[in-house]
DNA sequence: GACAGTCTTCCATTTTCCGGAAAGTGCTCT
DNA sequence: AGAGCACTTTCCGGAAAATGGAAGACTGTC
């Protein structure tokens, strides 16, 4: 029956609200207002399609659109993240310490905790003299190379270590470990020392130091870092200040 | 055919992001964490709808799920909702103009941004000996009431103005104004001003003075307030402090 | 004024979503 | 123990909501 003339007609061909969802993962950083053929191109779908979820989206206020016919994220978006626990709770909780540590060593501060097998980074305190470092709040990377990556695998569930561990490590600079079984004693390491040593694995004239967060439960949910160029301090006397500060914090966490 | 023996079978009852955002809903700072059978009821839904939509939510991280069965915000809604331009944007630059203002007066600084016809407070600081103030960040309010609200309120699109002034007016105290040829007036003063202040209109013991922010083009985008308590100071002297604070807040959004 | 780029509306087609019912969990109380 | 209860999960036929090509409206540019 039906001819179906010439294009196909229609019919969905996913899950509308993965599709909603991969519309909004259009946004990032670096392109905060996009058009709608700008999102229809990065999330691979029709125009019209596109237009009808703008449409519901922004209904609801996940979304804004400007007198200019841009899409922004819209504070109904920024209200429920807000309301994330590990995020902003967290966040506000080790922010004192984080600027303590900030004015101590005029360094990089990081906060981040582990979302799958990946660091997302939750705060950062930048110090005008110090390695101007890459990353950004809400940023993303490989658990098995940064100082905070490290903290929070080596305290990871065992099925995500060895899911990364077996899987291909991805290589940032020549001095990245990407031998498992060296990876397993720096792991171990991390364990017995309470803190990790990142040496230039991201960048080559940068090193972190990092120190898990522990909650009331003893269990690590964060981790900072400090970065700091390489060869500047001796590590050691870094890594006495991160961890001190990473147990205030997690005695901040208790109350 | 089909006698649809008891039950009627089923079939689609609203557009189903707007469903899966209702469910987002039922969040709130007072209830960060929510069972299936909650979300449900706060949502009025059956539970195997909730449960398949909140099963794709946490597919794509919008939300978690704790190994206590219970459902949270998702980082991945965090990180999205940090690429809200007035939210986290605004805020950042007011930051240090904000404490500096608390410093001074020692007094409650609160920042908030128009969202059709209510007024949401992106940030505030609280000081320990100050008026005890209600409101959090995250909450909403009408525009009529509060000094940030009037601000807003005055320099809002016209249809904004009439729709509100024509519509019913929310009463919080005995000194709330409702009447809306005095409202109209109020508007006028804060334009000419350049400052508003709303005396006992949401609370009988606090009054707040508020000033606007501007971006680059002129546009009000934001406002600034002071919460003291009624009768403490000259209400002249916080106006200008906040006018002035509201001014350099414009100006370090300009760069 | 034709063109290339946006954005918006329409509609026949069909696939995903719906939700009652029932089975599966983990408790507290008797 | 086992009945009782509250919460969670799976199943499935049916129906409505979602789909996307095409065509129309609206720019701004050469």
């Amino acid at each position: 029956m039906s001819v179906s003339r010439r294009g196909r007609p229609a019919g969905p061909t996913g899950p509308v609200i993965g599709r909603a969802l991969r519309l909004l993962d259009a946004f990032d950083a670096e392109r905060r207002e996009l058009t709608l053929s700008d999102l229809a191109r990065r999330a691979g779908m029709p125009l019209s399609t596109t237009h009808r979820l703008m449409q519901e989206l922004c209904a609801w206020g996940a979304v804004e659109r400007g007198t200019d016919g841009l899409y922004r994220i819209g504070l109904r978006l920024w209200e429920l993240g807000s309301l994330a626990p590990r995020g902003p709770g967290l966040r506000e909780a080790a922010l004192p310490f984080l600027e303590d540590l900030s004015r101590i060593t005029r360094e990089n501060v990081q906060l981040a905790v582990r979302e799958g097998a990946e660091v997302v980074f939750v705060e950062r305190i930048a110090s005008s003299d110090a390695v101007p470092v890459l990353t950004r709040v809400g940023d993303r990377f490989a658990l098995t190379a940064t100082g905070v990556g490290l903290v929070l695998l080596a305290h990871a569930p065992v099925e995500v270590q060895e899911e990364l561990l077996n899987g291909p490590i991805v290589r940032y600079t020549a001095k990245t470990v990407t031998d498992p079984a060296q990876l397993r004693r720096m792991l171990a390491d991390v364990r017995s020392n309470g803190f990790s040593i990142s040496d230039r694995q991201v960048t080559m004239d940068a090193l972190s130091v990092g120190a898990p967060i522990r909650d009331r439960q003893g269990e690590v949910v964060a981790a900072v870092s400090l970065v700091v160029r390489h060869g500047s301090t001796t590590s050691h006397a870094l890594a006495r200040l991160v961890r001190t500060s990473a147990q205030a914090i997690s005695r901040a966490l208790s109350v």
